[in-house]
DNA sequence: GGACCCATGTAAATAGTTACATGATTGC
DNA sequence: GCAATCATGTAACTATTTACATGGGTCC
């Protein structure tokens, strides 16, 4: 469900094809979001048979023909009504932490280095995601102030989600050499 | 396989029914990794399959018996090799955000009640974590004093999130709210 | 009598990943 | 010639969720 809409949202920008729609994910939400080529093409043909989208093939020249997706009205709807209804509470699977709580069994060297790596991972992290904050080219595609500011704040979630998670790090490393 | 690690880690603490690992899992990890009914017993399925887990069926009298499963020698090894494996790189999925996004298509007076209930049940989850803290209870498990660190850190890590994650909403509210 | 806990499982649907396969164009 | 990008898709597998189904015991 989500994906669907994720990609209804992308098509409500412009209309466009399943290779950049997954380039577009990618470059975006994908930081909270994971996106396979194979799920991209599947949920565009079920979104096709609800006809929630509808597609042209534009043959080019040369080149393979592209199919070019389009959101319909009751497309547009559907997409409005999810963006409206109230969030179902969700659990945040942390695949790091949940190793973390077993790692009594774990030599505190290797825990330590595990850590370390994924404290290397996040550093790298943030300073995209403040690259991104600077990148001009991303908010000239909003349709108004709102929208920039709403995109600037995800990213802001981003960041501030890395700087909480590096200071536990910090904390952790510093509390199990002890 | 993130599944049947953990399910083998309970184990390694102590042998138990199916029903009693999915409570244990939820109590416990429960926050930052899913599991249902079904998933547990198909895991313990295959897990017995590839001789990690025994199976001892315990009649009771008057009630159902019981499935008590134990771990094996080999289910230590291959739990101890995912312990220490490297972590791959990993996309916290993030529904909200996702949502978030595409916000500026919403009134904002709605926008602002779906971050206000977020944040409401972020509040409640920081109290629950912070109970869990002092529940003594839960300590009393662990088998070392590093033991006892580690569990404190992964609840302290559920706090350090919901904080980080409640002073974003606020700031993005008073933005959004210009 | 009804709700809830203990305890087991199956069936089916949805979601997500990995690998394979094709074919043109562009740049080194 | 080889790798990368554009562009499409299928097949097979793994993971996850939801719903259904059973049956005893306890508590009110």
């Amino acid at each position: 469900m989500s994906l669907q809409n994720t990609i209804l949202g992308f098509l409500q920008l412009e209309s466009t094809t399943g290779y950049m729609l997954k380039k577009r994910i990618e470059g975006s939400v994908g930081s909270f979001w994971t996106v396979t080529q194979s799920q991209i093409y599947r949920e565009l043909k079920a979104l096709e048979t609800a006809k929630l989208v509808k597609v042209k093939v534009v043959p080019q020249d040369g080149k393979p023909s592209q199919k070019v997706y389009t959101i319909t009205a009751l497309g547009k709807e559907s997409f409005q009504q999810w963006l409206a209804k109230p969030m179902e509470p969700f659990v945040l699977r942390h695949p790091l932490l949940l190793r973390f709580v077993f790692a009594a069994e774990l030599h505190p060297e290797r825990l330590d280095t595990l850590l370390d790596d994924y404290s290397q991972k996040l550093t790298q992290t943030l300073s995209e995601y403040e690259e991104r904050l600077n990148a001009v080219k991303i908010f000239s595609l909003a349709r108004s102030k709102r929208e920039s500011t709403i995109w600037k704040l995800s990213i802001e979630n981003g960041i501030t989600w890395c700087k909480a998670e590096l200071s536990w790090i910090e904390k952790a490393r510093k509390e199990l050499s002890q």
